[in-house]
DNA sequence: ACCTGAACACCGTTCAAGT
DNA sequence: ACCTGAACACCGTTCAAGT
């Protein structure tokens, strides 16, 4: 026993990294992001805020690893015969992991990630447009533009109308709150967005979204093609 | 001297809505978003808190005007012969607008904005589109698709890489420091991300931007020609 | 090593009260 | 009509103190 313990008196400790990302996970999909606070995730493991504070240096660095928390358990599919179909279907469901998960488009926006679950999606994505043939800058950069836009969309798919809608109804409701204001614009002024009214508004955020998608994949196949022309 | 004054004992008001607006920008502008608290904006203005209660009824609110205040200034250029033209140099010019500004992604993120400067824009590009020989709900959705694009872009081009870097360097030292980060992970895990570190990591924002929105075009152009041909 | 108590310097918002 | 004083119920963070 001439050693002391370096671990304490040997209790085990109440907290630890996971324990407070699983805790905020479960405040953020029952109350929402605005909800999380240190004093809330604190109080759900009924512990002291304080205490966090032993485990992370900041709230910030707890929300830097809680935007790489929320692609837990999206597994990129293996690339099969089509890049173009894999680029799709792994777009499509990094944007449905994203749709399906409270607040998540909010908790990655502003910040480059870096951790594990997001490297293994980067590196999937590269995977895929390396296999196209397109050269390292063009597969850096597509990679870039499919990622930049699929974020893009979450955000608006989940944007409320306005204040007034933060909290107030859903998704179906703050759309056709927008096509009425829209149709009640003036004519003279904005004679489009008058007359656009109700394709502006229609369509669920899918439907929206992989009509951008496809048109990014037409505009990348036409690069690798003519590349491969040359 | 049967009629008491509407307007209160004929004192003229210190504060009113564009007052507040001027002097939230001027607060985003000098400090960031961060530091755009109801208090600040009233000792901005020399006024206590409360006041700015009765010109706004929420925070919320005024932040909502402010998303589209930050348009403010952005001019439609007229349409030319060319829509791709047209469109290219109108999701340019919002790019640089919203970058030249201080967190303006980060205030129009997460909110459907319904205001003069934001329904100006929305009306020149759907005008792009239509001339275009899009039908209605291709219009709209491609109108959508470059709006979400170019505001995503902002959003990552003013990302911070981590908590750590919040306040810290500069963009570059950002971009250099995910390269350190790329090319220090495994090579076997990630073999892409590790051997494409530098092009992931070079260019400035506005050339990924161009890439991605060019992609977008094509792409675009593609389902215009091939209408065109039925 | 790990957690608590207590404080510091903030927030948004409300509301009676002043003018 | 418009602004203030004062309060309420919160924040993130620090740090000496406990165990």
């Amino acid at each position: 026993v001439a050693k002391t313990n370096p671990r304490g008196a040997g209790r085990k400790p109440l907290l630890s990294q996971t324990a407070i990302v699983a805790a905020a996970m479960r405040l953020i999909e029952r109350e929402g992001l605005d909800a999380l606070t240190i004093r809330n995730v604190a109080s759900e493991l009924g512990v002291k805020s304080a205490s966090l504070y032993w485990h992370f240096p900041s709230k910030e660095a707890l929300v830097d690893r809680l935007a790489d928390e929320v692609l837990e358990g999206l597994a990129p599919t293996p690339p099969r015969d089509d890049w173009r179909d894999d680029l799709r279907v792994g777009a499509l469901a990094l944007f449905r992991h994203l749709r399906a998960r409270r607040d998540s488009a909010r908790l990655r926006a502003g910040r480059l990630v870096t951790g594990p679950n997001t490297l293994r999606w980067m590196e999937a994505g590269l995977v895929v447009f390396r296999r196209a043939g397109l050269s390292d800058t063009d597969a850096a950069y597509a990679s870039h533009a499919v990622h930049v836009f699929t974020l893009g969309s979450v955000i608006f798919a989940a944007s409320p109308l306005s204040a007034d809608h933060t909290r107030g109804g859903s998704a179906a409701a703050a759309l056709a709150a927008a096509r009425g204001a829209f149709q009640a614009l003036e004519p003279t002024r904005y004679p489009n967005i008058v007359e656009l009214a109700a394709p502006l508004t229609e369509g669920d955020a899918e439907t929206r979204f992989l009509y951008g998608l496809d048109c990014l994949i037409a505009g990348m196949e036409r690069r690798v093609s003519s590349r491969k022309e040359t």
